[in-house]
Formats: C-alpha cells, structure tokens, sequence
DNA sequence: TGGGCGATTGACAGCGCTTTCATTTGCTCC
DNA sequence: GGAGCAAATGAAAGCGCTGTCAATCGCCCA
C-alpha cells in the first residue's frame, strides 16, 4: 500500500492546469487565453466561451507569482503594524483593505510585535515580494529601516504618527499634543493630582507621555508621584495594578489620564473592587476610543482618533499613484487631528443630576 | 520642472539590482550568486564574501517570486480566518506565525469576515500564489470552497471545530458539547433557568447554541423566552441589549451562558447599571477566556479552548508535512477539548465567604 | 607522472505568464 | 476589384531566478 502524498510536494502526480492546459484545450494560443482573462474585450466572444469553458473543466486557477514576474505589476501592497492584539489595528487593518481589496490589490500584512528588529527584517521580506506600495505604522523606524523603504523605489505611507521628516507620504496625528489635550481637558473639569499610566514605551505612547508632562509643567502642576510606567505590553489587569501603585504614592489623585483604553478600562475595575466611584472620586481617561468605552459602567472617556481615515488615505493615496502612473498625489503628509470624547467616567456635573434624577 | 515620480511604477528611472547584476559586480556567474545566498556552504569562502560584499553594495533583495516560480517553493501558507476584530484570533494566529516565520515561510491571511462568498473568493486568490499549505479557520466552507481546496493538491488544516468529514488534517473542539457543558455546569450550581444569548451565528456559535438547546432539554428544563439571538456581529454593548430581552421576558432568570466573552461582559455591564448583584443575583459564564476574562469585576467564568494549541499544532504538522516532502502525518486529526473555568461570576459559595470576610 | 576523484563553478533550459510586434482575416471604399 | 484598414490571433522574447548537468581545477595515490 503507497502512503497518501500531497501533489503539490510530490511532483510526479498530476499538476495544477496552466495557461497553456487551458490553451490547448480551447484548441488556441496561451497569448489568446491570457487576453481573454486579462482583457475579455479583446477577444471574440466565441473565443472567450470557449476559453471560459475549458477554465472551468481545468479548474484553472492564474499563477500569481507568474503573472506578477511577467508583468512587473505585483497587486501587493505589504502593511506593517506593530501589533493585532491592539483594536486599533483590527479597524485600521480592516480600512485599508476595503480599499485594496476591491481595486484587485493583495494586502501583506507583517506584525512585527512593536519589535525594531522585526520590522527590518520584515520591510526585508516584504520587499522580496516587490509590493507597489508600503504602509507602516508609526515614524519612528530605524536608519536602516529608512534606508530600506527609500531604496525600495515605492510609495510608503507612514500612518499613525506625524513627523517632520517622513520617509515619503504621512499621515497621523500629534500624540504629544493629544497627551498635552487629555491633561487639560481634566484641569479644566477641576483636577489637579492628575496621574498618568502607561505600559510598553511604544514611540506614540512615550508622546502621550510626554505631552502629559508638558502640560502638567505649563500648568505649574507637579507630577510627582503620579506616573506609573510598566515596560510591559499593556493589558486591561495591568491597569489595575499601575493605578494601585499611583494610589499608594498620592491617595488623593483626583484623575487618570492612561495611554490607552485598556488600562483605562482597568482602572474602572480596580476602583470598582476599591469601592471608589467614578467620576465622583477619581475620573478616568484614556486612549483611541474602542469599543467597550460605550458601554462600561461608567461610560469611558477618550481620546478619540481617525484611524479609520488613516488607513482608508493611506490606501486611496496609494491607488492613486499607482494608477496615476506614479505621480505623487498634491497632498503627501496629512494631520488628522483627534477629539475628546467626554463621557461617563469624567462627568462632573451630569453625573450629579443624572443621580439626583434616579433618586427622585 | 519635472514632478517627482516613483521608480517601481515609472520604468525609465533606475530598477532595483537582480542577481545577475550582484553576479556581474561581484565578477562571477548568476549561478554562483544564487548558491552562496541559498546554499552558502556549497561556495568557497572567498566568491561568498565578494558576492556578500556586492549584494549589500547593491542593496540586493532577491526577487522572491522569480524564485518561488523557479524552484515551485513559494515558503508561503494560506490562513484564512473570519475575523481579526474578535480576540481569539490574534492569538491563533500570533502562534502560526511563531512556528511558520522562523521556518522561512511567510503566512499570507486573509479575513474573510465570517462570510462564505468572501471566503471562496479568499481561497481562490491564496491559491493563485501556490502557497504550500492553507489552514482555515472553521469546517463549513461551502462545496465549491471545499472543491477548490480539495483540488489544490496542497494540506489543508481545518481549525477551531471539529468534523467527521475533514477536507484534510482538523484540529478543533466539539462546540455543541461545549455549550451544553456550560450548561451542566450551571446546572450544577443550582441554576434551573438558564438563559442563552448569542450573536452573529456562524456555525461555531450555532453549535454552542445548540449545546444548550440539547442539555437544556436533557435535565428536562424548559428554555422559553430564555434565548436571545441578534444576527449582527456581537459586540460588548450588545450584551447588555440582549440581556435585557431576557430580563424583560424573563425576571427571574438566573444564569446566563452567552457565545463569547464580549457579550459576557456587555451582561455584566449592564447588571451593574441595574444594580443586579453577580453573581448573587444572575450567573454569568461566557466563551473563550480572552483578556478580560481575568480583569473584571467580578472575574468572568467562560469556557476556554485551546486556540494557541490549535494554531500551533497546525502549522508545525505543514511543517512536517512540507519538509517530508509530502508525507502525511500520523495523526490527521485532534479534538483538543475545552475546559470550564470556574471564576467570580459564577461562584456560589467562594462570594458569600468573601463577603463575610470583607464586612467582618 | 598520469588517471581519477572531489570540490567549485558555469551553461543552459525553463518555471508560467505577459508584452510587443507580426500575421491573418474580413471588410469598406472608391 | 484591389488598396487600405481595423479587428482578432499568434509567435517570440523575456521577467528573475533555480535545477540539472557539464566543465574545470587542483590534488592524491599508484
């Protein structure tokens, strides 16, 4: 009895059907059968029935690398993020496709784990695949990143962050301003022991960072004591703990800004086990706005960013240079800005008449 | 003045180098360029340190789909997952990448949003770069899925559920015994009316639903009005709405099992806007252990699956299979079971002990 | 000192497709 | 009725690389 193998490794069973399979078996030309998948125009519409029916009995599936090699036009466009885990990119992530997708481009996607030596070695292997196009998450890569993506000879979009030297095309958002708004967004509630959490000192949180330091210091406010910093990938428990090490510091922090909504979320939780409300006795903020912001008890205040709009121009702009023959586009770096979205987990006075409501 | 164009799109400006021009420079054949990368141990000490010299001079990147089409190697795996958004999936996906990237192979995903058409689509695109492998999340692909895949002549590993009739390899669980597992277990607590909710109901989570449906009606306990299903995607918020369907329907439900965590975590938001006690009051358990799980207040019990283990298992079984040169496995499939995990939203006696010990 | 062997290197063909240019066919028009 | 033209098809070359086999170069031993 012979073990079963695969074809694909084994190469003396059948193989897959090529152009010419179908060719021969449509009694034309490969050149005939290539137009008629390629450009059903410019062929006769007996042909293409003919061709389409011998497709089907083939099973007849392109050679992608082939066609790539044969026409130097790939249909790639490789996407480096620096995590999934993170919600922010599943969104982002999910934009660019929806443009992609459609226009007949294969997306390659490289998590690269907030690692600066993962992400040259990813640009690397991405460039193998010679992509028409690359997007990457943040500004802040490594000369030899740079000098990898310059070299390359295609778009690269840097997203996420703004800088005043991009690589090429840019768009993001100040996050040390948005740090900096998130502090004085709770000054003016009335805070003044405001605390700052953070964990993996990415390149954007290490701005929200600082703009929080900024503005306190404008403020005349003193941090002493207020920042919890755990180099660790972040999760929603560490929220918890890095507010229970500020709180033992300065019992009477007032508010939290973190540097992203899990821990924010964590936060709620650690208060809620402490028995301290919020927004009553500590308000919380935190950072791009996902899902779970809406519906937690309280509802979470953010800093709401456009990562949608992020993804979705980085991909437009790069189909437009792509079918614009490689012009580059009359915009090439873009702030998206980004918004405070106040809510439950910061109310000052809607939260007293909301209770005075449910009392009556 | 002339604008700014990009090189890989305008064909008139410089190309990038190829082998054969690292094999000029560096004075030798392409031939020997291409063993003292792939093969360096084959050419002498010398040729390698000229032709490394050249490449890195040249900022050589070898062309990995000229290569993929000489060698018919492509070192790519197909993944297919219907979701990125969802939890679960980072971390499945994080562990074939974990096996497959050291092993020189790149996994090229795609998300096809839990909808069949797009996923036969999904697979035909991956099969048109001959990847040497696919793992797909899921055993409900369509019968033309099922062709395409069967055809291809490469493994197919079907994750995530379980099947008596795989395409190929399955690795997976039993989601109807799961569901009706946690509703045994809820049993067990002394729950009797034990409500269900669910959300976009892909057959995994159709499966669990008739877990329930099934151990409900074994122990003999009626399940009216107790069920709240919402075709949309699931969503913490949502949760909370369903929830209060039940509530509404019925006041005195006393445990929930809900298809995922999320929505687990959208009942315990919204028992705690309504003051219901959990799990004093309402039980909760939901399904698949995520992140959170451990975090909230109080920790969520929920059936856990071995998703790691899935991706894991996976991928080292393309490996074997690839590097013997097709030889099938051993084992071609596993049920990797589940487990209940028995936390704070659940408990029954641990609660009331904790109290004591808090008030005492 | 010459045959033979192993270690290096190179020539050639071809992976499956597309691009370019040539050829064929069927018409129209004066 | 033949020049002229557009539409449809095909032939040849080549994208950048690797597998195969042949050629070359020492070097060893009889």
């Amino acid at each position: 009895m012979k073990e079963p193998r695969y074809s694909g490794v084994n190469l003396n069973s059948k193989r897959r059907a090529t152009l010419s399979d179908v060719a021969r078996r449509a009694g034309v030309s490969p050149v005939t059968v290539s137009r008629a998948l390629r450009h059903p125009e410019m062929v006769s519409e007996d042909l293409r029935q003919r061709i389409d029916a011998a497709v089907r009995l083939l099973n007849y599936i392109p050679n992608h690398l082939a066609s790539a090699l044969a026409s130097t036009r790939t249909q790639i466009v490789g996407v480096i993020v620096p995590s999934l885990t993170n919600g922010v990119f599943d969104d982002y992530l999910g934009a660019i496709q929806d443009v992609l997708n459609p226009a007949g481009f294969q997306v390659l996607v490289s998590n690269v784990r907030y690692s600066d030596q993962l992400e040259e070695k990813a640009i690397q292997t991405l460039l193998g695949y010679h992509p028409e196009a690359i997007i990457i998450a943040g500004v802040d890569q490594t000369e030899r990143s740079r000098d990898l993506l310059r070299h390359s000879g295609v778009p690269v979009v840097q997203t996420m962050d703004i800088t005043d030297d991009p690589i090429d095309l840019n768009i993001g958002l100040d996050h040390t301003a948005a740090g900096a708004a998130a502090v004085r967004y709770l000054y003016e509630q009335g805070h003044r022991k405001i605390a700052h959490l953070t964990a993996r000192a990415d390149p954007r949180a290490r701005r929200r960072h600082a703009g929080y330091q900024r503005a306190m210091d404008e403020l005349g406010l003193s941090s002493e004591g207020l920042v919890a910093l755990q180099p660790r990938p972040s999760d929603i428990e560490m929220g918890g703990t890095l507010f229970a090490e500020v709180l033992a510091r300065v019992p009477d922090v007032s508010a939290v800004f973190t540097c992203n909504d899990d821990l924010a979320l964590g936060v709620l939780f650690e208060c809620q086990r402490r028995g301290i409300r919020v927004p009553d006795d500590v308000a919380v903020i935190g950072f791009n706005d996902l899902d779970f912001c809406v519906a937690s008890v309280p509802t979470l205040s953010t800093v709401s960013t456009e990562r949608l709009k992020m993804g979705t121009w980085a991909a437009e702009t790069i189909l437009e240079i792509v079918r614009g023959s490689g012009k580059r586009p009359a915009k090439t770096q873009i702030d998206v800005g980004f918004s405070i979205l106040s809510r439950g987990s910061t109310a000052v006075a809607a939260t007293k008449a909301e209770k005075r409501a449910r009392t009556a």
